[in-house]
DNA sequence: TATGAATGAGAGTTCATTCAT
DNA sequence: GATGAATGAACTCTCATTCAT
């Protein structure tokens, strides 16, 4: 019996082979994700999990050591999707401002996309046991990590002032974050492109220097004059 | 037969005398918000309240419907302390910018205040049942609107720039929240003041006009002069 | 402290006065009888007694041992209505066998009148604890006693058949108490009147001997031609 | 997701398996059945339903929705006897006054042999809410057309007088029920058998036309002339 | 590997009864 | 004598978890 520890969760599945693992609990965590959103962890029962993911309710704990670790790896796996997304959308822009921008953007729009997905991330690491809250912690840290190596950059070369780097960051996650958590309300004003560029102009206001604010413009003039030409 | 129904969660006691009712509903809530702020409303059992709050378990269903009521009762409670103490520590400061500042450094002292609180009110509106969601929502907004109505007067006045005043305004609340939400990563960075500062550093520099900056600059030179003369 | 034995339930009242004790017993017990008639015993309150009622939940234990006291109290009650009615309504009359139906109308127009209540009796017998369901059964044979003896005369005098008296009686008391139990099906077909002289027709049949036919045919022939003459 | 739902009680058990289904429920109702007679039903426990039946008190969640749910299935259970075993017995009877006859031996036979279930049927339906309570009406109906069929087609062939089927048919109902009602002030005085000869010496009495006696005397006649002769 | 019937501890809620006023 | 707020034992129902097949 090859066991499998998860690197993660720190859990070794019952079943040995590895492909089948990350697939059932692919399908599991899916399953899992869209009920806890659309019901909260507490009222969604294990049952219900295991009928969305088209499963059997005893095959559930051969994958996963108990409810809450279901509720873990859903976070995660949100908390993944963020990580993910962004350095793929801005991977290859040189410019740091508009990198920064970039990753921006493409956080609002990752969490638009998984809207429901984000409130549960947001709302239910209370209902987790310290150790496993601290996994999201770590996480939660490592998505911010990226953004605020964005941020320190333009810190760095003087485009952006010499703010608290981690206080910016985080100003600029709880800003996507919220169109989520108050969806209900912002949803009935503008979209969500607009919504982004409302929260630029108030970001770039803050934290732009003047040589930022000049480098920035030209870039839009720059852009504007590209996009005129074509 | 004078029973007493709660203005807002439209709940009649069963106990008569009005000044009971309202003891009583203070005392138990205190107890739930400790309790559900700690370990979560689910893990909370009602039981728990009850011995927290000194009383007996029965007791409690005479002043409140059901646990979720409790949990209403308990997130309103929150909520309410923010709408009570905003004016209080305001209404005398008639320097719009002034007063404007002053709001969110009350809005930060009580969330610091109340941190647990807060983090309850936050994360768990999702487990109550939509009729009582809306109660929660409506409080919500009228919170927000004390501090919308303030920075408005800014914009009215050419201190701020045109912005989206709600988005601004959630601007505002939501860092003031951070600092319950995140206070395990931020208190190991700075206190509460340093925070609220840093806070205002951001947000004047998103907001504030060239006139606005002038005005500023002139009123806190002035205070800085009376302190330093003092 | 001259304390009040109850000379049924044996139960020793809290309160000294008399005439007191009757009148509340009266008062509480009348609540009793309607509501444990409408809703059954079990899923009534004595908060609902005693508000129904008009006094406090604490003044019926001064009256009352416990809930099923109420109950006993109240089964009683209703069987006293029936033991107290029909010597009443059949006192002054001296034919056997005119005393013997009158006492049969009687007790259904009884049973009319109490619909709900002779339910209860019917029912919630079993509710009681065997000691006291020893004394409903006593007050039960009381009123049994009664028709039984009608019914002994008839045949003594040779105007019904030798029957089996306690199978007779009970045939008569069930047919009566069926209005209530049934009613929703017999109340569709007959009234109350027509009810009655169907299930004289049956008895009669069933019991009158042939002396007592003619005997009958006589009697009524009589009515008849008084009312005729009329 | 093959799922069973009860015929009469519409619900949908949790349990795919029809025949286990079946079986269980068997079971369950069983000791429903029995527990609630001894001790009614307000006074009997889910989990000793459970235990008397060998199971877990959560497994009796799977068939059943809930207690109510158990105290209807346990009447209709009762009900279901009577309408199965009255044809069973009768079936191959072609005279009809011998098989109206031997139709209300068997009831009684069957109440007999059911006395406390009986009682339970008879005195628990108030404990149902509306919509079940109907479902009992209906199978009490059914049970009733039985009997009122053979007495109507005696009644058609001129054996018995033209009185109420209906009428007729309680009586005959409630003197098999009052077996078991009353058993503790019958069984003093006479057995079973004994029993139903009175009753049907009254009954044949209230009843018969001269042409039934008639055509009855014979039958007994030629019965007991092949008694003496065996 | 997978199933799903079975388990049983646990939680919310009710309500008969008491007792301080 | 009367009140009604307070108590707490008791009961129903749920649901995470297990285990025989």
């Amino acid at each position: 019996m090859t066991e499998q520890a998860d690197p993660v969760t720190d859990f070794v599945s019952q079943v040995g082979d590895e492909e089948l693992v990350r697939q059932r609990r692919a399908q599991i965590v899916a399953a899992a994700v869209q009920l806890f959103s659309e019901q909260g962890y507490y009222r969604t029962k294990v049952q219900d999990v295991a009928k969305r993911a088209g499963v059997s309710a005893g095959l559930i704990y051969q994958y996963v050591r108990d409810k809450e670790d279901l509720l873990l790896l859903s976070i995660l796996d949100v908390l993944d999707s963020y990580t993910a997304e962004i350095p793929r959308a801005v991977g290859h822009i040189s410019d740091p401002l508009a990198r920064c921008v970039a990753a921006f953007r493409t956080y609002c729009r990752v969490v638009d996309q998984r809207r429901d997905a984000t409130i549960l991330a947001y709302r239910s690491t209370k209902s987790l046991a310290p150790a496993r809250r601290q996994i999201i912690k770590r996480a939660e840290r490592q998505t911010n990590q990226l953004i605020a190596g964005y941020i320190q950059t333009c810190i760095d070369l003087g485009l952006f002032r010499a703010v608290d780097t981690e206080l910016a960051t985080y100003q600029l996650v709880m800003y996507a974050h919220a169109w989520a958590l108050k969806y209900w309300q912002f949803a009935k004003r503008f979209d969500l492109e607009t919504y982004i560029e409302h929260g630029l102009d108030l970001f770039l206001h803050a934290l732009l220097t003047e040589r930022g604010r000049a480098l920035l413009d030209r870039t839009t003039a720059a852009a504007t004059a590209r996009t005129a030409a074509s």
